[in-house]
DNA sequence: GTAAGATGTAAACGTTCGTTTAAAACGAAC
DNA sequence: GTTCGTTTTAAACGAACGTTTACATCTTAC
């Protein structure tokens, strides 16, 4: 708390908003509540962020850039190694799975605000947060993509991009509320134990994807 | 439009509640907006359900309650059908995901109201909605966990909860905005289609559960 | 020291929110 | 036709919202 008052009102007011956010949401999150937070004049946040909507890009914006680069830059690390060779999905999985699960672990153990930021993105109801959220991931979709249908080139095109839906959806789940999944299941789910998740997904959604290297599935 | 006119000023406004709320959030969901779209005034709210908090439980029952029921009247069907024998993981699945898809389906083409709020729910953060919600699905997970239990006996428990959490995320998650799905797939993921949902699913995640068949994944 | 530009603050703007009040309109019973 | 309980309505309440304004306070340069 004594470290925090040292950082600039706007690297407060981000960690303030983001906070709020992940706990209200985007909509339930007021201006008024994350200035008190973060011991900001009300009209701070106007004069570094323009407005709410301003404020609420800055957020996502610092979290998905970083994201998206470690993303990419994992995919890419995993191709050099593979020499040319198309990636095993597991190393697909893993790289589409292990940069979001680094962040969920690095978070202060009771504060998961990143975590909970990212997986509220699911069902953001508002369009504007939307049109952020679509730009900035805009890419990344793509790009795991190219990689499965290079690593499974017999699948159906449906059968990847529904797959590859499930994924998301899995993912953004655990990451949305991960002290209801540890309460919920009396422990057994810890989304901080990074190895434990990445292991559990990866066990899970192979088989799934490697059903369909020999082409679509029957029946 | 005519035949809502003709429904009780208590179904109107659950219906409007239903559609602002699937398209806003509960938080960005107003009475205001509300009324308006029911046609009521807006202190009819509070004098059929007190107030919004109790507008919103009332959404969410009336939805909640006859999924519930058909995810437990499905399962017992399959299992009467079993004569006792566990159920192969593909029915438990089948009972687990066929009632919200069909829901899904059952919804006129371009309002995906039930839809929506089914997903919205896995990232909702009011703690007071969450509550609702918990109360709503008590028994329903439990209810799976123990038939996912008696299928795989070999299986740890903490690969089952797993597993289940990433089921329900990704169901959540293509329930949540089908649109946007559509829209970035290029039309190949059509939520509408539930047979064929259905069967994505069951392809993509069977796999997944039987590789536990024999005991807890290694490496 | 003082001028100038960047940064911080207090106070108010108009709007919308959830909620309440008190009275009007209605339908059935006698 | 009057009474009584139910349903509907208009109007207002205080509070909280996002936003703007005008004014203080700093920092830096000359």
């Amino acid at each position: 708390m004594v470290r925090r008052a040292k950082l600039d009102p706007q690297a407060r007011i981000l960690d303030a908003a983001e906070n709020t956010v992940a706990e209200l949401g985007f909509a339930g999150a007021s201006l008024r509540e994350i200035v008190r937070e973060a011991r900001v004049n009300l009209a701070t946040v106007y004069y570094y962020f323009g407005s709410k909507r301003g404020l609420m890009e800055a957020v996502l914006k610092r979290r998905f850039g970083p994201l998206r680069e470690e993303h990419l830059a994992l995919l890419r690390e995993f191709e050099a190694a593979a020499n040319g060779r198309p990636l095993p999905v597991e190393k697909i999985l893993e790289a589409m799975l292990l940069p979001p699960l680094r962040l969920a672990a690095k978070a202060p153990a009771k504060h998961h605000a990143v975590t909970r930021l990212i997986g509220r993105i699911v069902t953001e109801p508002n369009p504007q947060i939307q049109e952020v959220l679509r730009t900035q991931r805009a890419g990344i979709r793509i790009a795991f993509q190219k990689a499965l249908q290079r690593s499974l080139p017999k699948a159906p095109l449906a059968d990847l991009l529904w797959r590859m839906e499930f994924v998301w959806g899995a993912l953004g789940f655990v990451l949305c509320n991960p002290h209801k999944l540890e309460v919920e299941t009396h422990g057994a789910c810890d989304l901080a134990k990074t190895n434990e998740v990445l292991a559990e997904m990866l066990h899970f959604f192979s088989p799934g994807f490697r059903a369909l290297a020999r082409g679509a599935a029957t029946s």
